[in-house]
DNA sequence: TTTTATACAAACATGCATGTATGTATGTAT
DNA sequence: ATACATACATACATGCATGTTTGTATAAAA
């Protein structure tokens, strides 16, 4: 009904934005028409294809909200803890607990991604995104476990990747469980005593 | 173009429940049409409604298929390490991650579960099955840790609960990123080293 | 052998989601 | 002040998925 200036599309946007993460968060991706999103931010179909060419350039918008501030954290986590390689993974795994924890964004996002959204082929490019900052994470953190082993930190019969991925794996089974129900169990908590204990296993 | 006799409608049914599997788990749940479940098996919709009242109850079927046959498997490992609380609790997971790894049907409904599938209402009772049999899991393997404790096996300020949360998480997220890219690493030996790991960790 | 039930195929009716095209009031630049 | 672009709303056209109904050849039952 109404038109606006520069500032106010910009605030449509992020509306639809919200609204987006709110609705595709309760009703899954793939179960959400437009015209769901475009009625929970209080505007017509017309708006979205406005801002957003399709519902795939929509999540990728929603990504693009949220990635960025990740990546900046961890460079903190780095320098604060800076001869200790363990040290640095653990913080990185319970920094990652935080963010999903606390970030209502990242919350919604990640929810999203591992429970309201199927791996498929049209989906690709989210997955890809998600798949392709983690690997590389993957990659860095076999490097820090490579420095705990040459310190003596851990035991040198270790694999540097099996232990890696079996520490996401513990993470991201952490944040898909918890996402699943809440109420179940209390994440900082439980995260910090399975993740104390994974890396008490590692020890020589 | 044929009808048949009581077998072959069995056989018909059989052949349903496997291209579903098959369509599901490339297509995804939601993506996949009922059209698409029936050519992949070589009929018509009307042979689909025919055995199934509608895609919920197809994959209802679907889990019924491969449900069963876990429970019996745990019966033995109980029975093997009789007096071995954390004994049979690692030989649990190391059995589910086995399942998954070999046998193509439960592999194919966990990833359908996982990636192919959003945990959204109207599939909720899909959900509440695979929640179901989980919760149960998880309290009966919180009473595993707790004897083991009494025994001195395991640290006594650990938190049960929160131990088998993340040691199913552990196993929750192997499948699940394994099942993401299956030639990333081997499932088997990093779950080995992974659970071993986490286990290693418990000591006193 | 006749009757009935089974196992599907084929056709029908409906609805919803998508994408696009068009209209229009307002901001913005000249 | 005029011309153009922006930010949407509205209307339209199309297609696909679903569920149901009907038709039919065969098997099973009586």
């Amino acid at each position: 009904m109404v038109r606006r200036t520069k500032a106010d599309a910009l605030t449509t946007r992020t509306e639809l934005l919200d609204a987006a993460e709110r609705v595709f968060s309760s009703n899954g991706v793939a179960n959400t028409s437009m015209m769901q999103v475009a009625e929970a931010a209080g505007v017509t179909r017309g708006a979205i294809y406005h801002h957003f060419q399709n519902k795939l350039d929509l999540i990728n918008a929603l990504m693009d909200r949220v990635k960025l501030p990740v990546d900046e954290m961890l460079e903190e986590i780095v320098q604060a803890h800076q001869d200790n390689p363990l040290a640095i993974l653990k913080a990185r795994c319970l920094h990652i607990i935080h963010q999903v924890e606390h970030d209502p964004h990242m919350q919604a996002l990640i929810n999203i991604l591992l429970h309201k959204c199927e791996y498929v082929d049209d989906a690709l490019p989210i997955h890809l995104r998600h798949l392709g900052g983690r690997n590389a994470c993957i990659e860095e953190s076999c490097i820090l476990l490579d420095e705990a082993k040459k310190k003596g930190l851990i035991g040198a019969d270790l694999n540097s990747q099996a232990i890696v991925l079996g520490l996401f794996s513990l993470v991201d089974g952490l944040m898909y469980n918890w996402l699943l129900d809440k109420s179940l169990f209390d994440l900082n908590s439980t995260a910090k005593q399975a993740i104390e204990c994974y890396f008490k296993g590692l020890q020589a």
